[in-house]
DNA sequence: AATGAATGAGGATTCATTCAT
DNA sequence: GATGAATGAATCCTCATTCAT
C-alpha cells in the first residue's frame, strides 16, 4: 500500500515519516490540501489518524515538511545537473532545464502541491520556503546572466526570462500523463529547446 | 463593499448573481475551493447564505459557472486581437500573447481557479470546460502551424510550443503584484517577445 | 426534558436560547465546564449539536453568557432585598444575607459554575463579570461600613468582612440538599446571624 | 523547574512520586481536573507520560492521591494546632482557625482542587475522602460543642456554625494573593476573630 | 522504572445544504 | 427572491491509556 511507484522521500530509519511524507504528498496533491483530511493520510500512510500528530504537530506543519523534502529534492537535482554540465552557458542552461523537467515528470504531484498550496503554510514556514525557492529561481537567473554576458543570449529580456522558463516547465504537472505520447527523455529535450529559444540563445540544427 | 477594482463579471440585469460569482471567484482564488465556504462567498457578494442556492444549485455549479465566466472572457479577448491582428502568423501570435497575458495579469485571482481548482467540478462540466479551454490552446496552435507552414517559425516542436507558451504566461498570476517593477504593458510585450523566440520565429531588433 | 424545577433563564421570546442557557448552566455546574460537552448542552436543550453555534459563538462565549445571567439575577435578587429592607444597617445587610442565601439555594449549580468557571472565560469575559462580582460584594460593603460608622457593628475588620459572609453564603452550594434537615427558610435565618455576629452587631435574643 | 515554592508533598525516598503528585495538584488547581491532560501533569513533573501509570494506576487514581495528601497536610495542622492551644474553647478554636487559614494560604492551589473535583472520583475513592473531610470537619464541631457547653460560645446554631466557618475560610484560595495587602499572619488573625464573632464567643478588646 | 510509538474515542467547531416563512 | 434557523456529516486535533522495548 505505501509502494507508490515513485516515491519522494525514501524510507531511511525513520518508517512512518517517509510513509506519511510521502502519503500527504499524494493525498494533498490529488484532493488540494484543504480537500484532504488528515485522515486520508492516515490511510495513506498505513497508519492511524491520531499517530500523525507523534510525527507533525499539525497539519500545516506537515504540509511544510513535504514541500520542503519535494524543494530540497529539486535543488538537489538541479544542481548536480549544472554542475555535471559544461561551463558555457547554453550547456548548463540545457542541463538545468532538463533537470527540472525531469522533476516536474517524476514527481507531478509534489509539484502541483508545490505550487498551489504554499498559500497554507504558517507565515514563518512560507517564508522559509520563499528563500528556498528564490534559490532554484536565482541558479537560473545566474546562468542566463552568465550567457547574457559571455554574448551567447541575446534576450532583451534576461532578467525575467527565468521565471518564464520555470513557468513553462512547472505546468507541465498539469497535463503530462505518462502513458501520453510524449517520452520523459523527449519532453526533456523540448523544453530545453524552447528555454535556449527563449532567450535567444544558440541552437542545435 | 463589492467594488473590487476589475470584477470579471459585469452587473447586466441579475445584480446578485454577478455579485455572487466575483465574490465566489476571489473566495475560490484567495482560499481555493475547499479552503472557501459557502459563507464567505455569501459575505463576499453581500447576500445571505441560503440565498446562494437560489442562483447555484450546489457550490459545486457556482464554481462551474464562475470558471465558464473567466473562461468566455479570456476567450473573447484572445479572438478579438487575433481578429483585430495581421494576417502573418507573428503578429497574430504576437496579439493573442499580449491578450493572454493583459487577461491573467487583469485577473490573477480567476486564472489561479481555473488552473487549480477544475479538479472539483462534476464529471459533465469538466468535460465542458476542457473542452472550451482547449479550444483556447487551438487558437495559439493553429496560430504556430500557420508560422511553420509559412516558414517564420522554425522551432521543430510545432505541436507542442503551444503548450510551452501558455504556461509561461498562465504562471504570471502566480507572483504578479500590480505595484512591483513591472507595468502590465512591459510584461505584455515581454511575453510576447518570448513566445516568439520560442517557436523561433523572427524577432524585432 | 426542558423543565428543570428551577430554571435561571426565563423562556421569553426565544425559545431556544433560554433552553440552551439552562442546559449549559445544569450542564457545567454537574460536570465542570471542561467536563461537560457541547453535546451534552445540545442534548440538555433538546437541540441538536450545531444549531448550539447559531446562538452562541463558542463554548466560552455561552459559558459567559450563562455566567452573566447568574450574576444578573443574584444582584436583582440582592438589591430587591435591600431596597425593601429598613434603612439601618442590620436589617439591611440581615435582608441582603437572606436573599443572597436564598439564590444559592434555588440556584445551586448555577452557583457553583460561578465559583469554579470562571478561569475559563476570555480575559476581556472575565474581566467584564468581575466587574459586576465586585458589585455585588461592594453592596455588602457598603452595608457594613454603614453600620459601622452608624456604630451598630464593631468588627475591627469591616473591609474584609463582605469576603467572608459571601465565602461562607457561597460553600453552601456544595453541601445543601433540598431534602436534608434545614429548610430554605431556616438556613437563610441562620446565614443572616451568622453575619451579624460575624460583623460584631447587634443580635436578636 | 520543579521547585514550586511551597510544595505540598515532600520528597522523601520516592523522588518521582512526590514530584508527580504536586506537578497534578498544580495542574488540576489550575486547569481543573478535566482541563489539565496527563500530558501536563508529566510535564509539571519532568518525567514522560507513560511513565504516570508506573506511579498511578490512572488519572483518576492520581487524583484520589492528591487529594488525600493534601486533606491529609490539613488535617495534620489543625490537629496540632488545637493540640497545642489551650483547654478552653475559644482558643482552640482560635487556633484551628488560624492553622486552617494557613494551610489555605500555603496551598491555594490544592484547596481549589480539594473543593472543585472530588465529584471526578471514583465512587469509592469519594466515600473515603469524604469520611476524612468530616473529620477535620468534626473537629471544629467538636470544638463548639464544648463551647456551648461550657458556656463560652453564644450561638442558637452550634450545630450548623463549622460549616459557615469552613466555608469562608475555603473560600480564600479563590482570591487571595501573597503580593495583595494582606499578610498571611493578618488574615490568620482575622479569621479568627471572625469565627469567634460567629459563634458568639468572647472577643480580645 | 522509564520511554516513544501507537490507538480508539471523543473534543469543539465548521460545512454544505434544506426548509419554513 | 430573500432570510434565519436547523441539521448530519465531517474537520482538525487531543486525550487517557497501552504496549514493546
Amino acid at each position: 500500500m505505501n509502494t507508490r511507484s515513485s516515491a519522494l522521500v525514501a524510507e531511511t530509519g525513520r518508517r512512518n515519516e517517509a510513509a506519511i511524507l510521502n502519503a500527504a504528498i499524494h493525498a494533498f496533491g490529488t484532493k488540494s490540501f484543504n480537500g484532504a483530511s488528515m485522515r486520508d493520510v492516515a490511510k495513506g500512510a498505513g497508519t492511524s489518524l491520531s499517530n500523525l500528530y507523534n510525527y507533525f504537530p499539525s497539519k500545516s506543519k506537515l504540509l511544510a515538511a513535504a514541500m520542503r523534502h519535494a524543494n530540497d529534492e529539486l535543488q538537489r537535482r538541479v544542481r548536480t545537473a549544472v554542475d555535471q554540465a559544461g561551463d558555457d552557458a547554453p550547456s548548463r542552461l540545457r542541463e538545468a532545464v532538463r533537470a527540472h523537467v525531469g522533476f516536474v515528470v517524476d514527481h507531478r504531484v509534489a509539484m502541483v502541491v508545490s505550487t498551489n498550496d504554499v498559500r497554507f503554510l504558517d507565515a514563518e514556514d512560507r517564508d522559509a520556503l520563499v528563500v528556498d525557492r528564490d534559490a532554484t529561481e536565482a541558479t537560473f537567473e545566474r546562468i542566463i546572466a552568465q550567457g547574457t554576458t559571455e554574448g551567447s543570449f541575446h534576450t532583451p529580456y534576461a532578467d525575467d526570462a527565468a521565471r518564464a522558463i520555470l513557468g513553462a516547465a512547472g505546468a507541465i504537472a498539469g497535463w503530462y500523463r505518462p502513458d501520453g505520447p510524449l517520452s520523459r527523455g523527449q519532453l526533456a529535450e523540448q523544453y530545453a529547446r524552447f528555454a535556449l529559444a527563449l532567450v535567444e540563445g544558440p541552437l542545435p540544427r
